[in-house]
DNA sequence: TGAAAAATCCAAAGCGCTTTCAATTTTTGT
DNA sequence: ACAAAAATTGAAAGCGCTTTGGATTTTTCA
C-alpha cells in the first residue's frame, strides 16, 4: 500500500497523512492519532527509497569493510557493531555494510557519497596516516573515526581509547612488580592504535631506564596462533622476558597455550597483561579475572561512536566532536612479582 | 550531479544515458563507451534511492539481528557476514543490518517488506520451529534460512550443514577409540542446529548400545566460560567422561583451560572433539590441528547463502533451493584411545 | 533511388514520498 | 455577528531515476 491509497482510506489528502506521520505541528492531534492508528491497523509504512529521495536522507550509516584487512571484519568488529546497531536502531537508522576488495575502498566511499546511500560513515581501523579522512572531508560526508590518525586531530571527529596511556600504565605496573624484561605482542603497527600502544610501552620503559629491545617485540595481526608462535619463540630465546604485554584476548589465548606447552605458569613464571575489549564471547571479568588487563568495552565504544556520528549528522556544520576514554586497569590472576633470576 | 545534468554535458537525453549505463541494447556501442567514460571522468553515479524507487529493487539484502540473542551477533556471525558480503558486493548488493530488541523482530521484517528496503533477507539461527519462516512467506519476501527449521523443509530455501551426521560421526569416532562415556557440551538446544547435533550424538550412542546420560550433557550459549564451568563440573563428578564433544572452538577454549586446571592432558586423559567453524581469528588447522574436529567453514557458508539468495531474488517464483553440506572429520591432537580405567 | 526495416535517440509519465503555496475551515476579538 | 487571525487541510511540483511509446535517423534491399 502506498501513501495515496492509504490516504484514500482515511479520506484525507496525502499531504495531511504525511504530516501526521512525521509529527508536523500543522495537523490536529485528533487527525494525527486517527492516522497513526490506521497506519498500525493497515500496516502502512512509507516506502524507504521514496522517502529518502524526497528528503535527501537515507537513514542509514555506512561501514566499508575491506576484505584484505582481517583486522576489520573480525570478532572485535562484531561486538562493536552490536553496540552501534543498538543505538542507531533507536533513532530509526540502520547500517549499510559494503564489503570491498583491497583497492575498491576509495571507490566505495565515493559511491556512497554520490549515490547518497548513507548519511554518514564510521571509519574503522585508522592507519597512522589515513587517506580516508581527507577523502571524506572532500566528499563532504559526515564521518566518525573509531580511533585516531596522526593527522590534525582537531579537524575531524573521532572516538578513541587512550591506548598509549593504557599500555604505559600496564608497563608501569609490570615494572613496579620488578619486571625489567617485558615483551610486547602488539597488533599491526601501521594501525594507529597499535602504534600508540607501542609508544606507551616504550615510554614507560624509557622512564624506568630500561632499554628497548626489539628482540622481544612483535607486531602482527591479533590472532590466536600469533600469540602462540611469538611466545614460543620469545620464551626460548637466550634471555627470555619475565612478563608479556598482549594486545588482545585472542592472541593471549595463544600465549597461554604456549606457556602451557613450555610448562610455565602464568603469574608465577611469566606475568601477562592483556588489553581486554570485553568481547561478549570471551568474558574474562570474574571477581578475580584470569588476566590482568587494560579494559575498555568495544561494545560501549560502538554505542558511543554511533551517538557521536548521529550528532554530527543532525548538526551539520558544527565543530568536530572528539572523545578519549581511559581504559581501566584491572588486576587479575596473570600477574605477579618477578621471580628471582634462575 | 544528477542524470539530467550529466546528460546535458554529453548532449544526450537522460533516456539514452540511462540505457547506456544499464547495458540496454538500444544504444550504439559508440555512445555507450562515450557515456561510460564520461561517467568515470565526471564521477557520476546514479542516486541509489531514485534508482530503487524507479526499479522497485533496493539492491540490498537484510539481516535482522535481535540483541538478546548473543547467538547471532557474535564472532561466528562476523565470519559469516564476511563471506556473504564478498559475494553480494560482486553483484552490486550491499547488506542492511537492523538491530532490534527482543520483541521487535517481527516488526522489523514487516518493516523491510512494506518499506521495500531490501530485496531479500537471510534468516540466522533458526529455532526448531521458527515463526519467521511463515512470516516471510506471508510477506512475500525472498529469504534464505541459514540452517533449517523442523517445519516443511521443502517449502522454503535453506542452506545447512549436516549437523546431525557430523556429531554422529564424531561420536562414532570416539566410540571406536574405546570411549563409552562421552560428554556433550552443546549449544542452546532450542536452536535447530544444536538439536540436530544432539540427535546425532544420541543416535551414535544408542547404536553402540551406550545409555544416554543427561549428567554429562549440557546445553548453553557457546562462550568460553561455559566450556570451563561445564568441564570443571562434569569432570569432578563421580563417574567422569573420558571424552568430550564440544559445539564450538570457543567453549573448547574453556574446556582446555579447565583441563589444565585439573591437571588433565587432552588426548591422553580426556579426548576432545569439537565442531570447528574455521573462524578466521582462531584457525586450528595446522598440519596436525590441535583439536580433532568436525569442520565446516562458516565463511564459505556465508558465501553460498548469499549466492543462493541472489538466485532466489533473480528468479522469482522458482522452487525453493536447498543445500546440505557435509562437515569434514579432521583428526587432530586432542583425541586418543581411552585410558584403561583408573 | 525510394520504400521498408533497423537502429538510434528522445519526451514524458511514473515510482512514492515531502513540501511549498494556497485554499478552506475554525477560532478569536470586538 | 462579522472581519481578522489562526488552525487545518489540499493541490501540485519536485526528488532522480527508469521505461513506454514515439520520433528521427540510418541502413537495407528491390
Amino acid at each position: 500500500m502506498n501513501l495515496k491509497q492509504f490516504a484514500e482510506i482515511l479520506k484525507l489528502s496525502p499531504t495531511t497523512v504525511s504530516r501526521a506521520l512525521n509529527g508536523f505541528p500543522e495537523v490536529s492531534e485528533k487527525t494525527r492519532s486517527r492516522v497513526l492508528n490506521a497506519a498500525k491497523e493497515h500496516n502502512y509504512r512509507p516506502n524507504t527509497q521514496a522517502k529518502s529521495l524526497a528528503t535527501g536522507r537515507s537513514m542509514a550509516i555506512g561501514h566499508v569493510l575491506p576484505t584484505f584487512k582481517k583486522e576489520i571484519i573480525n570478532p572485535i568488529f562484531s561486538d562493536f557493531i552490536a553496540g552501534t546497531g543498538e543505538v542507531l536502531s533507536k533513532s530509526g537508522y540502520h547500517m549499510a555494510l559494503t564489503v570491498v576488495e583491497d583497492q575498491g575502498e576509495e571507490a566505495a566511499y565515493r559511491d556512497m557519497a554520490s549515490k547518497k546511500s548513507v548519511d554518514g560513515v564510521i571509519i574503522h581501523g585508522p592507519r597512522e596516516n589515513d587517506s580516508r579522512i581527507a577523502l571524506l572531508q572532500e566528499l563532504g560526508m559526515p564521518f566518525l573515526v573509531h580511533g585516531r590518525a596522526q593527522q590534525m586531530e582537531t579537524s575531524y571527529s573521532w572516538f578513541d581509547v587512550n591506548n598509549r596511556r593504557a599500555f604505559m600504565r600496564a608497563t608501569e605496573l609490570l615494572i613496579s612488580l620488578g619486571h625489567r624484561r617485558i615483551a610486547l605482542l602488539n597488533g599491526l603497527e601501521y594501525m594507529d592504535f597499535a602504534a600508540r600502544r607501542r609508544r606507551g610501552y616504550e615510554q614507560a620503559l624509557t622512564e624506568a631506564g630500561i632499554a628497548i629491545d626489539s628482540q622481544i617485540m612483535r607486531s602482527e595481526e591479533m590472532m590466536e596462533p600469533y600469540g602462540f608462535a611469538a611466545t614460543m619463540q620469545i620464551m626460548q630465546q637466550p634471555n627470555p622476558p619475565t612478563a608479556i604485554l598482549v594486545s588482545s584476548v585472542i592472541p593471549a589465548l595463544g600465549v597461554q597455550r604456549a606457556l602451557q606447552k613450555l610448562g610455565l605458569q602464568p603469574a608465577t613464571d611469566v606475568s601477562i597483561v592483556i588489553h581486554d575489549d570485553q568481547l561478549s564471547f570471551l568474558p574474562i571479568d570474574a571477581d578475580r579475572p584470569m588476566f590482568t588487563s587494560t579494559r575498555s568495552s568495544i561494545k560501549a565504544a560502538g554505542k558511543r561512536c554511533a551517538a557521536m556520528l548521529l550528532e554530527q549528522i543532525n548538526n551539520p556544520g558544527q565543530a568536530p566532536l572528539t572523545e578519549l576514554w581511559e581504559a581501566e586497569l584491572v588486576i587479575g590472576e596473570s600477574t605477579g612479582p618477578v621471580r628471582s633470576p634462575l
